[in-house]
RNA sequence: GCGAAUAUGGUGAAGUGGUUAACACGCCAGAUUGUGGCUCUGGUAUGCGUGGGUUCGAUCCCCACUAUUCGCCCCA
């Protein structure tokens, strides 16, 4: 059997519908936030990155996936976004011809040989942002903001922003300078991994995770220390702005971040859920002012960040989020023998054409499996085709929760139909979350008799599994609402049925 | 790059050095004379990761490899 590489996943299911639902509230942000869509080679020449990220990071020593080309040229497949959408605004000379800032979204995957583990593929998926052509520290705020707004939609609570400052080029030297002197004295002291950071990023020993206890490391200089006056100005009107657009942040002295590029602002939003292994980063950014020039544009000033998606995901099950995913279908065709299939092929086309949802039968199965079949699919309602009825140009319409069954004439059937799923739409969210069991949790499941499994599993049941994560509307902060939120925020769907208590940004 | 655990049908999994490897789910069919979901009955499954070794005999014991999962490093 042929199999997929190491540390690649394939996504499909209601996985496959997770990643779509994320991607739609995604595009739906960036619409907001009037960011445009840019979409980059997966692969670039390798020096876009050895030279964007910085030759001593890890991601380019040792992860990056290089390769030679028939043409004997060296490209590499991108393990990040920032560095490519850089150099296509150079290439693409935005800096003249769109409007500064040029805000610019992407969304896709990133290749890092690394050995896969829990929240860390090869082929990983990003979506990020870059607002490029503003030094203004505004920006830098309404990016961290972003980021976090992001995470609110999808209805992700436990989270925690952690800002930190590194100043600007001078600040950064004195204060890297400041560090060795700190260290070199103890350098014996230290893990290895630290030593060899001394020499080629002594930043990074800030965040040893062996040493991380180590009284070295906690009295070590921090960042804020060598600011100097105008960076800590700086940082000073971006923690401002931040408290303006609510969100709520923490210092942390020892973000430092492994790529070279980041100057100034850099922030990281952890997740908190229980579960999670130590790749618990969501996302991460910073900005990086002199990486446009360093990639051979004009000296442009540049903020960014970037949110890995399988991560996401993870977090929102973790969260046990109910995510709005739509799986039922409208409409089930069927028929009771051949005869009716031709009749069948032109009703399914038509319906769809006329914007339903329809599935019919492919198989041949008997009337009975395709009642199962329907039921599979969640079909709400099944038209069952017979000769007789045709013959009278009618046919039977079965709602299939009440099971309630009229004959129809074939002239009135969209008419009907755009009646009934009007009436029943909501009445309907409210039950699709009950019927399929999607939580990957231990099943608790009490009929032993039927259910083969002996402890922890992925539910395979078939049963209606007792699944308890019912609470979770997916929904912004803090809102119970129904359907019709009364402050006008239209981004979710919630489904919990309380009454509307939100408490919506502003409103 | 380093470390640990795991590998049984479509799925979740029992189990044994020796004829046809449990059970449950799923799927298909019948009871139901052209309307299912419950129930009952029957059927279905190229299944012990790959390659060696020990043994009269290995899915089980040993070794290697591969893959998966988790951790370290690093990162989203």
């Amino acid at each position: 059997m042929i199999i997929k590489p190491k540390g690649c996943h394939d996504i499909y299911g209601i996985e496959g519908k997770k990643w779509q639902y994320v991607n739609k509230v995604i595009d739906s942000l960036m619409e907001k936030y009037n960011y445009e869509f840019i979409r980059t080679p997966i692969f670039e020449s390798s020096e876009v990155f050895h030279r964007g990220m910085g030759n001593t990071t890890d991601v380019v020593t040792k992860e990056t996936y290089d390769f030679t080309d028939r043409g004997d040229r060296k490209m590499t497949l991108r393990p990040e976004g920032t560095a490519g959408i850089v150099r296509s605004y150079i290439e693409n000379k935005m800096y003249g011809n769109m409007p500064n800032p040029v805000k610019l979204y992407y969304n896709g995957t990133m290749y890092r040989y690394e050995r896969p583990q829990s929240g860390r593929d090869r082929e990983l998926t990003q979506f990020g942002i870059e607002l490029l052509g503003s030094d203004d520290p505004y920006s830098d705020s309404e990016v961290i903001s972003v980021a976090v707004n992001l995470y609110k939609m999808l209805g992700l609570r436990e989270i925690k922003v952690k800002i930190n400052s590194l100043g600007d080029n001078e600040s950064r030297n004195n204060y890297r300078e400041a560090l060795k002197d700190y260290f070199r004295p103890y350098l014996s002291e230290l893990c290895p991994d630290c030593k060899e950071r001394f020499e080629k990023n002594p930043l990074r020993i800030l965040d040893c995770k062996v040493d991380k206890d180590n009284e070295i490391l906690k009295n070590a200089p921090i960042t804020l220390d060598y600011l100097n006056e105008e960076s800590k100005e700086r940082f000073d009107k971006v923690r401002e702005y931040l408290e303006a657009l609510e969100v709520d942040y923490e210092i942390d002295p020892k973000l430092v971040r492994g790529l070279d590029y980041y100057n100034h602002t850099v922030f990281e939003i952890e997740a908190h859920v229980e579960g999670f292994g130590s790749n618990n980063v969501l996302g991460a950014g910073g900005r990086y002012n002199g990486l446009v020039e360093l990639l051979g544009g004009p000296s442009t000033p540049g903020v960014g960040f970037a949110c890995g998606i399988g991560r996401l995901i993870m977090a929102l099950d973790l969260e046990n989020i109910k995510l709005p995913i739509k799986e039922d279908i409208e409409v089930f065709v069927m028929y009771v023998s051949d005869t009716e299939k031709n009749y069948a092929a032109t009703l399914v086309q038509s319906l769809r054409m006329s914007g339903f949802r329809v599935e019919t039968e492919y198989t041949g199965r008997s009337l009975k499996a395709q009642f199962k079949q329907a039921d599979r699919l969640g079909a709400k309602y099944l038209i069952i085709l017979n000769d007789e009825d045709l013959r009278r140009n009618e046919l039977k319409i079965k709602n299939n929760k009440t099971k309630e069954e009229v004959t129809i004439g074939l002239d009135y059937l969209l008419y009907y139909l755009d009646e009934v799923l009007l009436e029943d739409e909501i009445e309907y969210k409210e039950e699709e979350y009950m019927e399929r069991c999607t939580c990957g949790d231990e099943c608790n499941c009490t009929e032993e008799k039927h259910c083969g499994c002996m402890g922890e599993h992925n539910c395979n049941c078939g049963e209606h599994c007792e699944c308890t994560h019912e609470d979770n509307c997916g929904c912004l902060d803090g809102c119970d609402c129904d359907d019709d939120c009364c402050c006008g925020h239209n981004e979710h769907e919630c489904h919990c049925g309380e009454d509307c208590k939100c408490h919506h940004e502003g409103e």
